[in-house]
DNA sequence: GAGTCGTGGAA
DNA sequence: TTTCCAAGACT
């Protein structure tokens, strides 16, 4: 393979051809931080309007780093994976403290940063500091596994240096940015997972794959197992004055810190859920409620598991001490507060709005 | 190394 | 309808 010739096809197409995207106006490393957490496991499309929602709520990195957590997960609200965002706020704040608000561009001080793996500060490092670090990602595996026919399952973790390697040995040094941008920007628009497009390739001449007939066949990739299903009961809970009952979940595990209607997970061919949920709603506000019939049920598939939610509507009997995991909120409120999508469905079905 | 952690779009 | 994701990181 001649290195050279490679770059100077891959670079030169990709100055041609690179989309016009939000976060490719400057090379600001705050913004450039920001783009590349929210575009983990996240199409483009989606981020675009987050990014520049987030932006314009959190302009810098002091603004982001006094903000208050709530209105943070606001403005990441349906984009998922919310410990990217506590992990961000939280690096920032070093950020802000530590490095005096200026992202470090040494690779150790960034990569110790919360949130920043080998990708991420692989990506800021190139991108907006033009340092030649690889920055490995699902796209640069299936792009090069094509390109050197690589045969190693890219779902495994190890895997990932192999590439790496390969990368150190390819990038251009004149131009780090954009050769990675370029192999990203290659699987996104030509060299996709299904039916690549290599007549249209600006690498095809460099491509092994394409030379064996193999492409369809790479990357070697070994898929998960499915989700499992949990049984959960979620109930809309009114007081006398109509108010309705809201709490923060946990600050760890499954949607931590975002808001949600009082839920417990249940088991099937027991007792019947609605006894279940009362004990359990007793046991852990000490304030008896009454529940009406199931109104609706809701699935909603996460990458892990699968929520079969139950949806009742209850009501308060006596007073519930508020704090700052547990309000009462009237229904023109809950706009304030974010929510998993989940719960987003059930404000819209049985809620109105 | 394998499981956890979200969501909406495409094949 | 089902499957597989899409610019991963953390435990």
């Amino acid at each position: 393979m001649d290195i050279e010739s490679f770059q100077t096809d891959l670079i030169d197409w990709f100055e041609m051809e690179m989309r016009d995207l939000p976060w490719r106006k400057d090379q600001d490393p705050y913004k450039v931080w920001v783009s590349e957490i929210m575009l983990q496991q996240t199409r483009v499309d989606t981020v675009i309007p987050y990014f520049t929602r987030f932006l314009e709520k959190f302009p810098s990195i002091e603004v982001l780093a006094k903000a208050d957590e709530d209105q943070v997960l606001k403005a990441w609200e349906g984009l998922g994976y919310y410990s990217r965002v506590r992990n961000l706020q939280s690096a920032v704040k070093e950020v802000h403290e530590k490095y005096a608000g200026q992202v470090p561009d040494d690779p150790n001080e960034i990569a110790s940063l919360k949130g920043v793996g080998p990708y991420t500060a692989g990506a800021i490092l190139s991108i907006a500091y033009g340092k030649p670090e690889p920055a490995v990602d699902g796209n640069v595996m299936r792009v090069l596994s094509r390109i050197l026919l690589i045969w190693d399952d890219i779902a495994k973790p190890s895997t990932r240096k192999i590439f790496e390697t390969a990368v150190r040995g390819l990038i251009s040094h004149e131009k780090p940015s954009y050769f990675n941008q370029a192999l990203m920007e290659l699987g996104a628009l030509i060299c996709t997972p299904t039916s690549p497009s290599c007549l249209l390739c600006p690498v095809r001449d460099h491509c092994q794959a394409f030379e064996a007939g193999v492409q369809n066949e790479l990357p070697v990739k070994t898929k998960k197992k499915k989700q499992r299903l949990v049984e959960m009961v979620v109930a809309v809970v009114k007081d006398k004055q109509n108010r309705i009952l809201i709490r923060k979940r946990p600050e760890s595990g499954l949607l931590a810190n975002l808001w949600e209607f009082p839920s417990a997970e249940i088991v099937l061919g027991y007792r019947s859920e609605k006894e279940q949920f009362v004990d359990h709603f007793h046991e852990t506000y000490q304030v008896n409620l009454s529940l009406g019939d199931m109104v609706g049920r809701i699935e909603h598939v996460f990458s892990h598991l699968i929520w079969n939610i139950h949806v009742f509507k209850g009501e308060l009997h006596g007073d519930i001490q508020e704090g700052p995991g547990l309000k009462l909120v009237k229904a023109e409120e809950l706009e304030e507060y974010a929510f998993p999508v989940s719960h987003q469905k059930i404000i819209k079905q049985y809620l109105g709005v």
